[in-house]
DNA sequence: TGAAAAATCATCCGTTTGGATCGAAAATGA
DNA sequence: TCATTTTCGATCCAAACGGATGATTTTTCA
């Protein structure tokens, strides 16, 4: 096995716990139930990471530096883009993003609800520099009409993440009522197309790659 | 005390319960929790409520019967409305509600992520035939040209409920990043103009009573 | 009033939790 | 090669969990 395909133990862990967390959340994930995933003795947590909290803030710090790295991925191109365009171009990144990798969706949520240490931590460091750029971009937005000037930017800002995120929230949901796989490409692509044409008129998608899916290497 | 003031052991379960449930979700609050806040003995759950699952459920009928009665407090005045203007006034009610009784969103947004048999029940005997009226409603706008006629349905449904649900989902963020309280009255009401505007245009919001605050006494 | 029924309580049980401990094993480098 | 460091895993622990039990108190009603 080549060392590149043969992850260490605090590789496997890390990635474990992306996939645990990202499903229970924290309270509900034990460091057995990671331990096992990864394939290691449930010990070995604490040696590589001090404590479960700490794994946690790691899973977190990964999710979150991808998922930005994702809304930013056509940042190159953006200084050629009316401000219309750019504001599409990162909401079809962020979709695209979550519909991807749903895991960050979920803690995110489920901290928000619960509060506490852990939210005011993920707050500081990663959700409110993350919501003070949006939030200046939809002011920006506004100064060029694409949004009325009267309405506040902050609760935009919310309808926008509410609105990219909820039908991966509620994947579970929509598959039983809806019979609607919402992770299947078309559907991701339909959602974006519904967003744009509700939120900024106007149709003209362009279409972009919907092979974000594949590839979701864990560091190195 | 009058027994008005006085409530029993069962009905002080049930509002404790709605309580703890509605901050942590099923799996994070315990019996013990839930007693202790009811000034009960944890042994009374297991006589009133055969389980700490069954009191959940009651929990949760309690509070959706509550949120769709809400939601229909104008529905005798339907009939004389345009279908715009009952949508409009079925969203204020349900972002109202919601801000009034932040419980039910949390709780249910805590189910749909962790998925499972509590999730089956809900989605079965209540979120089905809500979201079912409700795309129904939209069709029936989009018939009436308020909604472009090519967009699905359900997408919009479910971008109806997450915006109209965010902020209070995330109510301890926004006070963190923003310093705004999202439960307060004019903030309620800003966030439902924010909606009409963008979702339905034209700005001309009826003020209507927002004093949904008080009273919410439990059964009786 | 008093016996039957309903309601409440203190207490116990088996299980699972996160974390600590410590010896064994593997890797490292002089 | 061999001693040192790094890594790993079996095991123990106190705490909290949902639920069960049986005694005790309160209520009901003839």
């Amino acid at each position: 096995m080549t060392p590149d395909l043969q992850l260490d133990t605090r590789s496997k862990l890390l990635k474990a716990a992306v996939t645990v967390f990202g499903k229970n959340g924290f309270e509900a994930s034990s460091v057995r139930q990671i331990a096992d995933l990864a394939g290691v003795n449930h010990g070995s947590i604490k040696y590589h990471y001090s404590s479960k909290g700490d794994l946690w803030r790691a899973s977190v710090s990964y999710l979150f530096s991808q998922m930005e790295q994702a809304v930013h991925t056509n940042e190159a191109a953006w200084s050629k883009m009316t401000s219309r365009e750019r504001l599409k171009d990162s909401i079809r990144s962020f979709v695209r993003y979550h519909a991807a990798h749903p895991e960050l969706n979920r803690i995110l949520t489920i901290e928000a609800i619960a509060g506490g240490e852990r939210h005011q931590w993920v707050t500081d460091n990663y959700t409110r520099p993350f919501a003070d750029r949006a939030v200046a971009g939809i002011a920006l937005a506004q100064e060029d009409g694409i949004y009325p000037k009267e309405l506040p930017a902050m609760n935009l800002h919310y309808m926008h993440v509410a609105s990219g995120r909820i039908i991966f929230l509620m994947a579970q949901e929509i598959q039983s009522i809806f019979g609607v796989d919402v992770f299947a490409a078309e559907e991701v692509e339909r959602h974006i197309d519904t967003i744009l044409t509700l939120f900024m008129g106007a149709s003209d998608l362009k279409p972009g790659s919907a092979k974000e899916r594949s590839g979701e290497r864990l560091e190195n």
